[in-house]
DNA sequence: GGAGTATGATTGTTTGTGATTGATTTTGAA
DNA sequence: TTCAAAATCAATCACAAACAATCATACTCC
């Protein structure tokens, strides 16, 4: 029998179970204890499975290397922060649109929840949903290469296929009169696409965006939560009279 | 017996199992170990297959490694010749489909044609169509992570916006008598509504795909052109009696 | 007939294998 | 917890299998 063929039996044996004995592989494939220990540490170092003592186990889907990354030198320590808070508030099972922009997409690394679906417009953020092993699903629609998102009529026809539990949407304005705001008409057919098919809409933003106001209207302020890092006590106060505000607490 | 003779053999043999033996093939073939030995070289130079000590083993099709030059590292000769074969046939203005897959992937670097409209199922098509300036439309649907592509009722329902000058289709199996086919029946759906949708569709395919037959069909032989790199006399005496057939000549 | 190619045999070299060793880790009973 | 037995480990060895390189022969196409 060749390497390569017991290569193939041992990982085809780990896509059934979670660990595989070195003693089971050896009846297997007929080889000795030797040649299987050579074996996995040879499939150990191309990173298809992990040793452990007397086998081998599955390496899990979640742990590529993006994820150090990603959550460490991607996003400012304000971005993160609210991206982590906004993942924390996703449920198991949950249905989830995922808007294109910077600060959706740093909430995807710390999504905890299990047996999720998600749609998106960005780009960026279908690559990270199948990497960390979510199902993603994406709008379609035109790609709009200065932002990575896909926006326009096709975008807001794909979304129309689908309702949520939860919507994640950047925002450019968070203004106490003007509500949320963005500068791209046809970005903000897509989100106000998704805030209509979302049973909650989330907007999460940095405490930049706090009484700005741009061009194109998304909805009112107190249509939907704002999720956002650490901002003054002052902005607080004002805004959590008119609707729900999460502050990340770092 | 022939060279190509020997090479449609081992690449058969390898369709029905992960990896085959050398000493396997000299039985199979009649010839020498030393021969085996050259096409098995051969046959991994032009990217069909992966030697491995004792023998060969099917090729892989991920790892795509974006930062590489696509024109010059990415694909095989034969890939590269198809795909710019392909891409020659792109007109000014025309709309276009282009399918997943690394044939279709690999005709987008040769486009030469100005102001097209391209939509894709594709991840990595809807990126490089982007990267190489064009307008770049992207079907939407559930990712496949190990294609790449964006396929089911969401990439079907996102095609049904757009009509086609031409579409360029991959496929699996090129058949006398079955016609164009592909193994996932769900791909199919997709590539059937573009070809639905499209005034002229193409398949670009390599040699190894010709007389193959998989699961799910898409249309019949006679319906659109086939697109490939170099194939035999034989092949294309066959073939051409039925549809028209366009080959690159190197 | 001669240039170019494909083939099979032979060569010395490299790689994969199983057995053996003593070291390390795990297990279970005191 | 501590200790000893059992299991598992990495390192090494010698042998066998597979390898690339080379050569002489047979074939094909001008």
């Amino acid at each position: 029998m060749l390497t390569e063929e017991r290569h193939v039996i041992i990982l085809n044996l780990l896509k059934e179970k979670e660990v595989v004995k070195i003693h089971e592989l050896t009846e297997v494939t007929g080889a000795s204890e030797s040649t299987i220990r050579r074996d996995l540490t040879d499939l150990e170092n191309a990173e298809l499975l992990r040793r452990v003592h007397g086998g081998a186990a599955k390496v899990s889907r979640k742990r590529t290397e993006p994820t150090m990354d990603e959550k460490t030198n991607l996003f400012s320590e304000e971005k993160r922060a609210a991206g982590r808070l906004a993942a924390s508030l996703i449920e198991d099972n949950d249905c989830l649109f995922i808007d294109a922009g910077t600060t959706t997409l740093s909430m995807i690394p710390f999504i905890q929840a299990k047996n999720i679906v998600a749609v998106t417009n960005g780009f960026d953020h279908l690559r990270l949903l199948a990497e960390y092993g979510f199902e993603a699903y994406c709008t379609g629609g035109r790609l709009k290469e200065s932002t990575k998102a896909m926006t326009g009529t096709g975008a807001v026809h794909g979304l129309q296929q689908y309702w949520f539990d939860k919507a994640f949407l950047g925002v450019n304005g968070i203004h106490l009169t003007a509500g949320y705001t963005t500068p791209d008409p046809e970005e903000a057919a897509v989100k106000k696409e998704a805030f209509k098919r979302a049973q909650q809409s989330f907007f999460v933003a940095d405490a930049s965006k706090f009484q700005e106001s741009t061009f194109a209207h998304i909805t009112e302020l107190d249509k939907a939560i704002i999720v956002t890092g650490k901002i003054t006590d002052n902005l607080r106060r004002m805004f959590e009279e008119k609707t729900d505000i999460k502050e990340a607490l770092t």
